[in-house]
DNA sequence: AGCGGGATTTTCT
DNA sequence: GAAAATCCCGCTT
């Protein structure tokens, strides 16, 4: 069977998510994002993300799987959203074997087209570096909610495509945490103007 | 430019 | 009952 005839099953090779959660975060940094939304579609270079994995007190995955972190345990590629502080969502690629609690925080992207639907959902008064340069942020422009919880990222509407890597890379402290503060999972492109905090 | 507080609900102790 | 992988506004330098 010729791999141009075989569009049943995804096209997308995400296995370079499939090692440790570390090296995951590094590599995802300059992948990009597709939403397809009818007839408009979001692209955006992810610029900023942090790893957790189980054996992290950081980590959601870190108690155990519960009904919450169940798609963190499952196999890699897939879209964990959680909610917090009563308002925000919050999204993560999973990575790692099936079995193993890990995933990586998205914490702000690049816009590279899509302007209009990112400015409708965040609102028309928000100037461009500020609609996607946070977790938060990312999901209410983009318009993910729990909805999206275990989406498939190889599969419409939201794909994850990989990418070269043509920059620097600054590794550092992760933001928000009140354990294991000290673990330098935190990764971004160096002098990329959406990255949440310098 | 930087700090402090409030919003608001899920999750676990 | 408290904390939470956050954001925004208003106030002070």
């Amino acid at each position: 069977m010729d791999e141009s005839t075989s569009q049943n099953r995804p096209s997308i090779d995400l296995s370079f998510l499939d090692g440790h959660v570390e090296d995951a975060a590094r590599r995802l940094l300059g992948c990009e994002l597709q939403f397809i939304k009818g007839d408009q579609t979001i692209r955006l270079k992810i610029v900023e993300t942090e790893a957790y994995h189980q054996t992290d007190a950081a980590s959601h995955s870190y108690k155990g799987q519960t009904p919450r972190t169940d798609v963190m345990f499952g196999p890699a590629g897939r879209l964990y959203v959680y909610f917090t502080y009563g308002m925000h969502y919050c999204m993560n690629v999973v990575t790692g074997p099936d079995g193993e609690g890990s995933a990586v925080l998205i914490r702000a992207a690049e816009p590279l087209s899509g302007w209009d639907a990112l400015h409708k959902n965040r609102g028309e008064h928000i100037a461009d570096k500020e609609l996607t340069n946070g977790p938060a942020k990312l999901c209410k422009a983009l318009g993910i909610t729990k909805d999206y919880n275990g989406h498939d990222l190889r599969m419409p509407p939201l794909l994850l495509i990989p990418h070269e890597q043509d920059f620097a890379i600054v590794q550092t402290t992760r933001v928000g945490i009140s354990q294991a503060k000290e673990i330098p999972w935190r990764f971004y492109i160096k002098d990329n103007q959406f990255v949440s905090k310098q």
